[in-house]
RNA sequence: GGGCGCAUAGCUCAGCUGGGAGAGCAUCUGCCUUACAAGCAGAGGGUCAUAGGUUCGAGCCCUAUUGUGCCCACCA
């Protein structure tokens, strides 16, 4: 046997067992008709930058999934990827040669440029993946896939041309979000709203051939220039004869008129709203219903254009500003009031968005959304926690087309083909040079579509999509889906439409959807704020499995939590404690089998463990089932800790340390319980789980593809289980007692018991001497043998002395009786009122019912002696 | 404006379908006991936010209230 350190490292194993498994070929998954398939596809992380422990905890869940699920026999896969991130790359790298070579990418030109984004991905998209096995993620790395590789390309134009011909994707001139930083539309979702205290100017609008005017209060008096008319409510007195008058609007001087709309409160502002359909969108519908123009002033940039005015080639606030200046001059600014509002802001940079009208394409999402409304409603899906279907369900419900079209470069080209000659549009698979209507000379769109309309397909995409693939056919629809629920608009729900749409299936029964990783204070981890933990310098310092079992526990599903390094060391501490009590288990091991020994060789610590164990291998599996993950490894850590290392090793060290049959048949427990617990364990901790079990006596090349334990009908001891719990009260009795009394451990005392059930107390003679610092051990039915000067303990079936040399305080010691008659009175009390409640009885459960008698009878007994104690004492 | 969380020990959080409140860290006491001081043996500390209700029984279910966080929403 080698000498083990006495500290565990996991900077020596964890890359050696990491090219293991892979050059096992662990982790590649193949059809196999005898096995029900478990897939798991990964939330690709983006290409743009590195993992952040957002992304740790994510692949730690699913890896702790799917190591399970391959344990108990599934065909279990995990398909890794990385996603190309339009916006967020293409800024990365634009940032990147702006600072480097100081240039643009219009200077570079569209191909040069994404030759440049495509090194990028090349450099920065290995990182993650490297990151990602470093955390010992078990993905199936010869499916590794990226959202712009062939395939996922493929898959796109397939969905697009689909769409499409279905009139699900259509083109046309609305108003959208606009990013004049990013200079591209973006859809709904990617629209963050944030407070902001802003102005309301109150500003007059003559009435033409009139000396009259009306009052029109607004929170963006640059846009006026594009405003085509005042409304006001129908029903409102106030302005009734002015609907149908026109007004001259200032600064433009141009005539607009008055209309009324519904759309117009009374009670707000001024109740008079001015229009500028291409810049509100709730402009734009009035505009659509009164049949107004559309006039654009702002530009790609958000400067004033082709308005005629002194303001064009202004910035929108450079324009406001001057034109509340000049409305002052003129006397038309009655009032300026101070407004918070809701502003828009770009998701990727924080630019303040504008809403313009714009030629893009859209995806129709009424009717794609009635079926995924119904999928769920069924339970095709199920978020877990459920809450989060009813923030998905109404988010259906109230969805509005999406924008798909980017003005970008790094992404899928928008396969889409117009006619120079004829104006045909055409959409097609393939790229196309001519027009098939007229034959003319076609030009590509120059936009590409939204990275999020190529994640909708990855479940399937992934697998071969649009091609009937094996692959497709058995691992589709994957099982679960695992991320967090900041993206479930942009993600899940989009997915979830996909799925149905083309593959006629929901992509995954279970969406288990988890929190935010936050700071120690609850702050979002940012790299603005510097707060970030890296994910990579924990495992660094503390190992892979200190960082997965930190990320695994505490946490329930939906709930943000909070990291902070201590966590960390405390897990580092749980596998340095595993390390050790293998360590003892491979210091005194003499066999090279790992098989339970003949039942009657057992003895009661060898019942109880195996009991534990048994116990502890069914709620695993219980609450693994039910993704309650963090439970499960909470309840692998206290029984590790508290009844393996600290009572079953100390239990059984006097029988190690002998050379006897008792001996062997200890080890053989000890064996399977620990590697067992291992296999258990194996999920949230694969490296050193991995390492120990190998060198315990083991069948099989790996834990990770070894038999996940289940409940065992042999292994029920419930007798030695309740045994096994009086002796060990008895023990943690005398050491209370003795920790009261100040005795140092290494202070023996002679230890009477007083019982009337001698054999549980002979069963356990040796651990009273071993734990609980007895130099002798007497048991007997009655108190004639035991001395004066004696300090009693009483528990459940006996009463324990010990003598000590010191006079015992008679007043203390009376005193402390007088305390435990008190509390035993007060059980007592308690049990009798439940056991003479008439309710309490007929109504609950028998085993309930039993249970209280039983602790009736107990304390009972307790009751008794302590107050023959305090007889004695008198 | 609507919706959804959270409120449990000094701190951070668990607590699975209702059957006498738990962990880690921190604090205090004693221990280098031949796996582990990254440890061992003990201890202290909680009217489970508040008020009602359902139930034989409520941290858990229902209602209201307070505090706090998040999401959604076109009030210019």
């Amino acid at each position: 046997m080698k000498e083990l350190p006495k500290t565990y490292e996991p900077k020596a194993v964890e890359d050696r067992i990491y090219k293991t498994w892979v050059d096992n070929g662990y982790f590649h998954t193949k059809i196999d008709k005898d096995k029900t398939p478990f897939t798991v596809v990964i939330p690709p992380p983006n290409v743009t930058g590195q993992l952040h422990m957002g992304h740790a905890l994510d692949e730690t869940f699913q890896d702790i999934i799917i190591r399970t699920k391959r344990m108990q026999g599934y065909a279990a896969l995990w398909v890794p990827g990385t996603d190309h991130a339009g916006i967020a790359t293409q800024i990365k790298v634009e940032e990147n040669l702006r600072v480097n070579e100081n240039l643009t990418r219009y200077d570079l030109g569209r191909e040069k440029f994404l030759e440049r984004v495509w090194d990028w991905k090349e450099q920065y998209g290995n990182r993650i993946i490297n990151q990602i096995k470093r955390l010992g993620c078990s993905c199936d790395w010869e499916r590794e896939r990226f959202t712009m590789d062939e395939g996922c390309s493929k898959a796109v134009r397939e969905v697009f041309v689909n769409l499409y011909e279905k009139e699900l994707i259509y083109q046309d001139t609305r108003i959208i979000n606009w990013c004049p930083h990013c200079r591209t539309a973006l859809s709904d979702a990617e629209v963050e709203y944030a407070e902001q205290a802003g102005h309301f100017w109150h500003i007059k609008y003559p009435i033409k051939d009139s000396d009259g005017f009306i009052e029109v209060a607004t929170t963006r008096p640059e846009t006026m220039l594009g405003d085509t008319a005042v409304a006001v409510n129908p029903a409102d007195e106030r302005y009734k004869d002015l609907v149908g008058k026109t007004l001259i609007l200032p600064l433009m001087n141009t005539e607009i008129p008055v209309i009324a709309d519904e759309y117009v409160d009374l009670e707000f502002g001024t109740g008079c709203v001015k229009i500028t359909p291409a810049h509100d969108p709730n402009d734009f519908e009035v505009g659509k219903r009164h049949g107004l123009k559309e006039i654009r002033v702002l530009d790609d940039d958000a400067k004033i254009a082709g308005t005629g005015t002194k303001y064009d080639g202004m910035d929108r606030y450079e324009a406001r500003k001057a034109m509340v200046a000049d409305l002052e001059a003129l006397g038309l600014l009655v009032s300026i009031e101070d407004h918070s509002h809701n502003v828009g802001q770009c998701y990727r940079c924080g630019t303040t968005v504008e809403p313009l009208t714009s030629k893009q394409w859209f995806v129709k999402m009424e009717p794609l959304a009635k079926e995924a409304i119904k999928a769920v409603e069924d339970r095709d899906t199920e978020f877990i926690p459920d809450r989060f279907s009813k923030i998905y369900m109404h988010w259906m419900e109230n969805v509005r087309d999406w924008c798909i079209s980017r003005q970008l470069w790094w992404g899928h080209r928008i396969p889409a083909f117009y006619c120079q000659d004829c104006g045909e549009t055409t959409v097609s698979k393939t790229d196309i040079c001519t027009c098939p209507k007229c034959g003319g000379a076609v030009k590509q769109d120059e936009d590409v579509l939204d990275t999020w309309f190529s994640s909708a397909l990855w479940p399937f995409s992934t697998l071969g999509w649009p091609d009937k693939t094996e692959d497709l056919d058995y691992f589709y629809p994957t099982s679960v889906l695992v991320t967090g629920y900041d993206i479930i608009f942009f993600w899940v729900a989009r997915m979830i439409v996909s799925g149905l749409e083309h593959m006629g299936q929901t992509p995954f029964k279970h969406v288990y959807i988890h929190g935010l990783v936050r700071d120690s204070q609850g702050r979002k981890m940012s790299k603005s704020l510097g707060n970030g933990i890296d994910p990579l310098e924990m495992v660094d310092k503390y190992g892979a499995d200190a960082l997965r079992f930190t990320l695994a526990t505490g946490n329930s599903p939906g709930n943000d939590m909070r990291f902070y390094e201590e966590r960390v060391e405390a897990s580092r501490n749980f596998a340095n404690k595993i390390w050790n009590a293998s360590r003892f288990v491979m210091l005194n091991l003499s066999i090279d089998k790992n098989e339970l020994p003949e039942m009657d060789a057992l003895k009661i610590e060898d019942k109880w463990i195996l009991h534990r164990f048994n116990e502890l291998a069914k709620a695993v599996n219980d609450n693994l089932e039910k993704y309650e993950l963090g439970v499960a490894v909470q309840k692998l850590y206290d029984f590790i800790w508290d009844e393996f290392c600290d009572w079953y090793i100390e239990l059984i060290k006097p029988r190690f340390f002998e050379q006897n049959e008792d001996n062997i048949t200890a080890q053989k427990v000890i064996v399977y319980v620990l590697s067992n617990t291992l296999k258990l364990l194996h999920p949230f901790m694969p490296f050193i789980t991995e390492e120990i079990w190998q060198a315990l006596p083991h069948d099989g090349e790996s834990i990770m593809i070894s038999e996940f334990p289940v409940f065992d009908e042999k292994l029920v001891f419930p007798e030695a289980e309740s045994k096994m719990n009086v002796i060990m009260d008895a023990i943690k009795g005398i050491r209370n007692r003795r920790n009261e009394m100040n005795v140092p451990p290494s202070k023996k005392t002679k230890l009477y018991i007083v019982t009337d059930a001698p054999e549980i107390f002979e069963a356990g003679r040796i651990f009273f001497e071993k734990l609980a610092s007895a130099s002798e051990v007497v048991i007997s039915a009655d108190k004639a043998g035991v001395p004066e000067n004696a300090v009693s303990v009483v528990v459940g079936k006996a009463e324990l002395f010990m003598p000590v040399d010191e006079l015992v305080d008679k007043a203390q010691e009376l005193d402390r009786l007088n305390k435990e008659k008190a509390r035993l009175e007060g059980e007592i009390k308690r049990v009798e009122g439940k056991l003479s409640n008439k309710g309490f009885v007929d109504k609950a459960p028998a085993a309930v019912v039993e249970e209280e008698k039983a602790k009736g009878e107990k304390y009972k007994e307790m009751y008794a002696k302590v107050l023959e104690s305090i007889e004695n004492l008198k």
